[in-house]
RNA sequence: GGGCGAUUAGCUCAGUCGGUUAGAGCGCUUCUCUGAUAAGGAAGAGGUCCCUGGUUCGAGUCCAGGAUCGCCCA
């Protein structure tokens, strides 16, 4: 039978893009991913939720980062040996998809909408939505994003907004959906509310007017006089034509103060700032006293009875604060979220005299039909010419602008439709007690402060592409209000089967009141976008209408991942639909990930430039470089600094090392014709060691991965690796050349099994080497997750101190500069105890590695230098506490010779404090060893290695001839040959090498594969030079 | 303005329960090893552990205040 090679020869120059594209084909050829759901189909499931994103934008770096760790723990768990569902989604609705498409066409206000035609806007919308799905398929496929796209949930699907509409049926039932008013940030000019985020984006320093206004007060008694002034300071003149109240601090000191003749009330605090040095204090008193006290309004265009019984009046409330101002807040009731909360708090009504386009309207005399923000000089001016203002200023802030035109930003309270989650705000803190998050601080930071100020979820916007809020009310009385809980009931109770629910078919639909009989008709509201992804665990399977037992099975989540910024958005729309409708959190895990950021530390922004697109990173280095250093560069929820470079690092660092480690055993398992099943792994000592290893490695990687840090477990593993590339097999080459079975089992063990414990971090070269080396299953993605074996810590242990006594004498050769080509007669290994044992133990592989004919022991090392004894603070410091600075002073004065004989005989030494003996053992001191003075010496701790530095003609000899050989194999790569090939070597040149050849010609022969050696080459070959002295080299393939 | 987090070598990051001499990689300089390696090894240069104060026998680590950066909110 025809001899062949095991394996597949390796390119020890990889194209890891090239190579992920060909892995990939061979999945979509064997259909990895869905055998690897198939295989463990019935097995217990482990949850994983998709936050949905909105495909109608280019995917960015920062969702391959999601993607990559939405990855890593399902492929772990699958491998664990359970069923880990992948359903794919999309976020479909929402205004961000409306802005877009109002940009593509050109329109800019909901005027513009209304006359483009609803059905053909949403259709537009429903369009651009997935504009970019190919480009997103074609990434998430690429990264090795394993998830299933097929069947991905889709907000936007009539099914999906059923289950949505279930939800607020249910949350309707239960009495926490209702109409109430609110105080939104909206452009005049738009016309439109906008998000938070929205608002977010335009904030702008501007300069206001800030003003200091007279409020005379009426009919005031104690602790006020008739005529005393109340001093109010606001930044929006505009509106003080709707002044209703004035709020002050309930416990917040007030005083009277007389200035000019004028007897003005404001806070204590402020009294000098606002009032100057020279007003004179006539009373104090606190904020609550002020209570009820009634004044004359800045304006008269609205009375005091259009706001109520008390209006015009001060009010006591929790937002006034003594930083600026004067301490005494003008209240509009409409133009402001405190402002509006006072208004409820004490029945007044809201009055808003501007219109939507930011005029005032007819109410407001001679200013209607001006722009709110033009009339402030104006209204200053009067105020002025009455004789109530006191003082202008410019006031310098940050205020919010429209960023799509600049407008300042004007807050009006609108009707809006809320959610009442304060309700059940202990609720949601108990169900964010049982989650772990990822990091720690999440659950009682950011969230949960977010949680503890929870405020009602404004559910409903003015808008046209979302989920239809469901409510119908009654054309004849308005109080006559239902909520529609599924495309069945509202089918049966108009007689319409709606196909999309969408505006503005859904407007269209009517039905007859329960109360009444009159025509009931939808609101026009549609939904936040958010309770739309929060509303995914069900949604997603169209449950309670369908799959309602797989929905129970699969909820909650174990897992789920986003970036940090969805704390206000999908993490809490989860928690709160699942704490109304559950009771409970929808999930169990979370991992936060940070932010991304270019080199310098700036937030990668389009508009900056400085984004890398992911297809830049993924063409260059490939996905696993990319997925590796998102998981191994830092704990992901701090944030990257992200650049080429850093991935280049990482590739180099760990990909190359692993792939040449994978190539060498190739390499020589093919030019020995290695039989796969041949030797015994973990046999010969060192093999024992590199196997224990392996199975320590693996125990870390299945700790982190449980624990959702893939950090550590990544660095683990390229740890292990180098220990693989840089100690296992350097140490074990001969034996690799030699074809010894065992080395080669014991190495594609551990590569083997680094495969799979590499799997779940970087899918395509972890599949590569299995499939070469194993090939048992058709993807290392089909295997179970290694378990970890046992472990020899003594051999673990004793390698450790092997190999630090190893980089003692490379250390001491570097500081005589000699080469470790040049053998030494001896070291000197000056050690005791348990280090002494480990270093015999390992003797042959130090004494290869330091390149000395023998090793001596010994255990004194007071012919290479001296003790010094110090104590061991941390053993101590318990057992001594104050008295810690005498006991370092007298272990000081120890003599140290003493010390190590008595503790190398395990005596215990004694010490005297405060009169008091004390006895002191190994534990409580630390030995290390001072070299002396011109010895050659390398000291760690309390161990070190001496070289013995005399060379003799014959170890002279020995070095030259491995020059030789070293100048022979520089020769052979020259030539391009193989490593199998035999040579026949001619050698000619210098006298003294050519006698050093000689008298070690097995050896060289032998290093240098050479079938046959001649010394006449004297004229011919190359040249090369040794130690000034001219070799030259003939090598033909024998 | 409030909340949360971060700040350690030129760069990217570790640093355990508080333990007295703070580490790694990259980059730089000088050597060196190599029948896989673009790799590896040794030495060198490089540190106000952001600052100030406190607790402690002992602080990069714990506490308080501040600075800077980032995120979220207002």
């Amino acid at each position: 039978m025809a001899e062949r090679s095991p394996y597949r020869a390796v390119d020890p120059r990889p194209d890891f893009p090239r190579l992920e594209d060909a892995v990939l084909q061979r999945w979509r050829e064997r259909d990895v991913f869905r055998e690897s759901l198939r295989r463990r189909e019935g097995a217990p499931a482990w949850v994983f939720y998709e936050g949905p994103p909105t495909a109608n934008g280019l995917p960015g770096t920062h969702h391959v980062l999601a993607r990559v760790f939405k990855d890593v723990f399902p492929r772990y768990r699958t491998m664990r040996g359970y069923s880990v569902e992948r359903k794919g989604g999309w976020d479909c609705h929402g205004l961000p998809v409306e802005i877009a498409v109002e940009e593509k066409l050109g329109i800019k206000s909901k005027e513009d909408i209304e006359r483009y035609g609803i059905a053909e806007f949403n259709q537009r919308c429903r369009e651009s939505v997935f504009e970019y799905l190919e480009e997103w398929n074609r990434l998430t496929e690429r990264i090795g994003f394993w998830v299933d796209l097929d069947d991905a949930y889709r907000t936007l699907d009539a099914t999906y907004v059923e289950s949505v509409w279930w939800a607020l049926r249910e949350i309707w039932d239960r009495g926490l959906l209702y109409e109430g008013h609110k105080v939104v940030p909206y452009c005049p000019r738009c016309g439109t509310a906008l998000s938070s985020h929205e608002v977010a984006l335009g904030y702008r320093d501007v300069a206001d007017p800030s003003v200091y206004v007279r409020f005379p007060t009426v009919d005031a008694d104690a602790p006020l006089e008739p005529g005393d002034v109340l001093l109010v300071w606001t930044t929006t003149p505009w509106t003080l034509v709707s002044n209703a109240a004035v709020a002050v601090d309930p416990d917040l000191i007030y005083v009277r103060a007389r200035r000019d003749g004028e007897v003005y009330v404001v806070a204590e605090a402020l009294m000098e700032r606002v009032l100057g040095e020279d007003a004179e204090l006539l009373d104090r008193f606190a904020g609550r006293e002020l209570e009820g006290v009634r004044y004359e309004p800045p304006f008269f265009f609205l009375g005091a009875a259009e706001y109520g019984e008390r209006g015009h009046t001060v009010l006591l409330g929790d937002f006034v604060t003594a930083q600026d101002g004067t301490g005494l807040v003008h209240t509009a009731i409409a133009f402001g979220e405190d402002d509006f909360r006072l208004g409820e708090q004490y029945g007044l009504r809201v009055v808003n005299p501007v219109r939507p386009d930011g005029t005032y309207d007819e109410r407001i005399g001679p200013y209607a039909g001006t722009s709110v923000k033009d009339a402030d000089p104006d209204l200053i001016g009067d105020l002025r010419g009455r004789g109530r203002l006191l003082r202008e200023e410019v006031y310098e802030h940050a205020y919010p602008h429209c960023w799509r035109c600049g407008t300042p930003l004007l807050y009006y309270a609108k009707p809006s439709w809320y959610i009442a989650t304060s309700r059940v705000r202990d609720r949601l803190l108990a169900a964010n007690e049982a989650v772990d998050w990822h990091p720690e601080h999440i659950r009682h930071g950011r969230f949960g402060k977010w949680l503890e100020n929870n405020v009602d979820w404004a559910l409903s916007r003015e808008r046209y592409w979302g989920t239809p809020l469901p409510v119908w009310r009654c054309e004849a009385d308005p109080a006559h209000v239902h909520c529609v809980g599924s495309l069945d009931e509202l089918a049966q109770r108009s007689g319409t089967e709606l196909e999309d629910p969408h505006r503005p078919f859904v407007d269209e639909v009517t039905f007859a009141c329960d109360d009444c009989g009159a025509t009931m008709r939808r609101v026009p509201e549609v939904i936040d976008v958010w309770f739309d992804s929060g509303a995914m665990p069900f949604a997603q399977h169209h449950a309670p209408f369908e799959n309602d037992e797989h929905f129970r099975a699969h909820f909650p989540a174990q897992f789920i991942c986003e970036a940090l910024d969805q704390t206000r958005g999908w993490f809490y729309s989860l928690l709160a639909i699942s704490t109304l409708l559950f009771d409970r959190a929808p999930y169990e895990n979370v991992v936060c990930l940070g932010l991304i950021l270019d080199a310098e530390g700036q937030k990668m922004s389009k508009s900056k430039g400085n984004a890398v697109a992911p297809w830049e990173v993924l063409d260059r280095f490939g996905a696993d470089a990319l997925r590796w250093y998102f998981f191994t560069s830092k704990q992901p929820w701090d944030g990257y600094r992200f650049s080429l470079e850093t991935i280049g690092e990482g590739v180099r660092q760990f990909l190359l090392q692993l792939w040449n480690t994978y190539s060498f055993f190739v390499l020589y398992a093919n030019v020995n014709r290695v039989d796969r099943e041949g030797g015994q792994a973990g046999r010969a000592e060192l093999d024992r060691w590199i196997v224990s290893r392996l199975h320590a490695t693996a125990e870390v990687v299945d700790r982190g991965l449980a624990g959702y840090d893939a950090t550590t477990a990544g660095r683990e593993i390229a740890a292990f690796v180098d220990d693989v590339s840089n100690w296992y097999v350097r140490r074990s080459r001969r034996r690799f050349w030699d074809g010894d079975p065992d080395a080669f089992a014991t190495l594609r063990h551990c590569l083997v099994t680094v495969s799979q414990l590499l799997a779940p971090f970087c899918p395509f070269l972890a599949d590569e080497i299995y499939e070469n080396l194993d090939g048992g299953e058709p993807s290392v993605h089909l295997c179970h997750f290694p378990e970890p074996g046992s472990r020899d810590a003594q051999l673990e242990h004793d390698m450790a101190v092997a190999r630090e006594a190893v980089r003692l004498g490379l250390a001491a050769r570097g500081q005589a500069k000699l080469k470790v080509r040049q053998p030494l007669r001896e070291a000197v290994v000056v050690a005791a105890g348990p280090e002494r044992a480990a270093i015999e133990r390992l003797a042959e592989v130090v004494r290869e590695e330091l390149n000395v004919k023998s090793l001596r022991f010994v255990e004194a090392a007071d012919e290479l230098g001296r003790y010094e004894v110090k104590p061991n603070f941390r053993a101590l410091g318990p057992r001594f506490g104050k008295s810690m600075p005498q006991v370092a002073a007298a272990v000081a004065s120890l003599d140290p010779a003493h010390v190590a004989a008595a503790l190398r005989e395990e005596r215990p030494v004694g010490i005297t404090i405060d009169g008091r003996d004390h006895d002191l053992t190994g534990d409580d001191l630390q030995l290390a060893m001072k070299p002396l003075e011109g010895y050659q010496l390398e000291r760690e701790g309390s161990h070190a290695v001496a070289l013995e530095l005399a060379l003799d003609e014959e170890l002279r000899r020995e070095g030259l001839a491995r020059e030789v050989v070293h100048a022979v194999q520089a020769a052979r790569k020259a030539a391009g040959l193989a490593v199998e090939d035999r040579i026949s070597l001619t050698l000619g040149g210098d006298g003294e090498l050519l006698a050093a050849a000689r008298a070690h010609e097995a050896y060289v022969t032998g290093e240098t594969l050479a079938t046959s050696l001649r010394y006449d080459g004297a004229k011919a070959g190359e040249p090369a030079t040794i130690e000034g002295r001219e070799l030259r080299i003939t090598v033909e393939k024998a």
